[in-house]
DNA sequence: CATTAAGGTCACAGTTTGATTACAATAGTT
DNA sequence: AACTATTGTAATCAAACTGTGACCTTAATG
């Protein structure tokens, strides 16, 4: 679950050194030169920060942040610029910036300082994670999400992925396994967790090419 | 409701000139010239922000907030510094700095800093805006706009919108629902979630075309 | 290499689950 | 009191999920 990162900034050369180093650190960027399709791609994507230049052509970057902050949208914005003047910087801030970077700047003080800001404001999303080489699974959301991608899952499925994630390296037996993701007063027989494995391997690896699930044989399965 | 303040600044006539500063604009201030005191205080006070000189007599500043961080304190930090090098910077932000300013700064930007800070950390509690895509939610006027339109929801139908919307992207599951929204004394059916939440469908989305609540079958449903 | 036991694969049917609708009970309003 | 809005429950329906059995493949052992 990577952050997206929204960024204007009229300077072409500028704007793609920011997405090339926030790329770098595993943020997806959107970048735009003006305001001018901004409000249609908040609308459609969830965008977690907003990186605004303040000189942009025709447009004031900080206006532009002061309406969208009338209209509700109150995604964190740091302003770019090269406004360095106690009340410019006062008026970026009073237009609902987070942080305010004045030009010129450091590329490694920027990405610090966006991470900063989304440290705080995802905080919440990004707790309960537990992963197991390119598999992250959420147990909030209860979402999985296999190279960047998210796989839906049932119930089931869920429970048993969580079940071996959570004992990696441990071999479960078909017994532990029908006790603790089946739920221990009905009785089932040990290939309905076979196939139930089955089903999960194909959902999370369809090419069989990552054995993520190793079986041992005549004792159960294991993630290691 | 006032945010309150904790400094550490060793330089006494500094800290008087921050906390004058800040207090003229009605936030409360506690003063130290040294950590010894503070994760006391932290104990006993809800402190809002802590502004956190590094260079300390015997400690390092960073260096306290890293511990306390550990410790599971979470509270906003902001570094003030003459540590200017990229790389004390980076090793701020990276032991849990939201902010960094280096000395010599001005208070007014000090001023603005705090107030973006604690606007963030604090809006929810605050302001009683909620969002979500093009859903709002105020709190004080129990009123909901969709898209700029108004529009009517009954007090069960607020009250379990209001709780999809401050856990989303969390999977709420029907027991917890009817135990927060239903209120735990009564006893109801499970069925009875799946009803409300259709009733709440049809009123926030009746072309059944924005998909705002997922079910996620077998547990419960969420706002994603 | 043959044998055998364990696990994989597949199709199907029963079960579970949720959506939808209607209706009744309750509370609030005029 | 009549009316209305609200909401819990029951009934019905459709879809998704999953257990099972039949059959196939693989791995271990001698």
């Amino acid at each position: 679950m990577n952050a997206l990162i929204l960024i204007v900034e009229d300077e072409e050369d500028i704007l793609e050194l920011m997405e090339f180093n926030l790329g770098r650190e595993g943020f997806e960027t959107i970048g735009f030169l003006n305001t001018k399709r901004v409000a249609e791609v908040l609308a459609e994507e969830k965008v977690d920060l907003i990186l605004m230049d303040r000189n942009l052509p025709g447009t004031e970057g900080s206006e532009y942040i002061a309406s969208l902050r009338r209209q509700g949208i109150n995604t964190p914005v740091i302003f770019i610029s090269a406004k360095d003047k106690d009340e410019e910087i006062e008026q970026g801030f009073e237009r609902g910036g987070d942080d305010y970077l004045t030009k010129p700047f450091r590329m490694k003080e920027l990405v610090l300082r966006v991470k900063a800001i989304l440290r705080r404001t995802q905080k919440t999303s990004n707790e309960g994670n537990i992963t197991y080489r390119d598999i992250t699974l959420n147990l909030a959301s209860r979402t999985l999400i296999i190279e960047n991608a998210p796989i839906e899952l049932t119930k089931l499925e869920f429970d048993l992925l969580y079940a071996l994630i959570s004992n990696q390296n441990i071999v479960l037996d078909r017994e532990y396994l029908l006790e603790h993701v089946w739920g221990g007063d009905e009785m089932y027989q040990d290939r309905t967790v076979n196939v139930a494995i089955n089903r999960l391997k194909e959902k999370i690896d369809p090419d069989k090419s990552k054995e993520y699930i190793k079986t041992v044989r005549g004792v159960g399965y294991t993630l290691c």
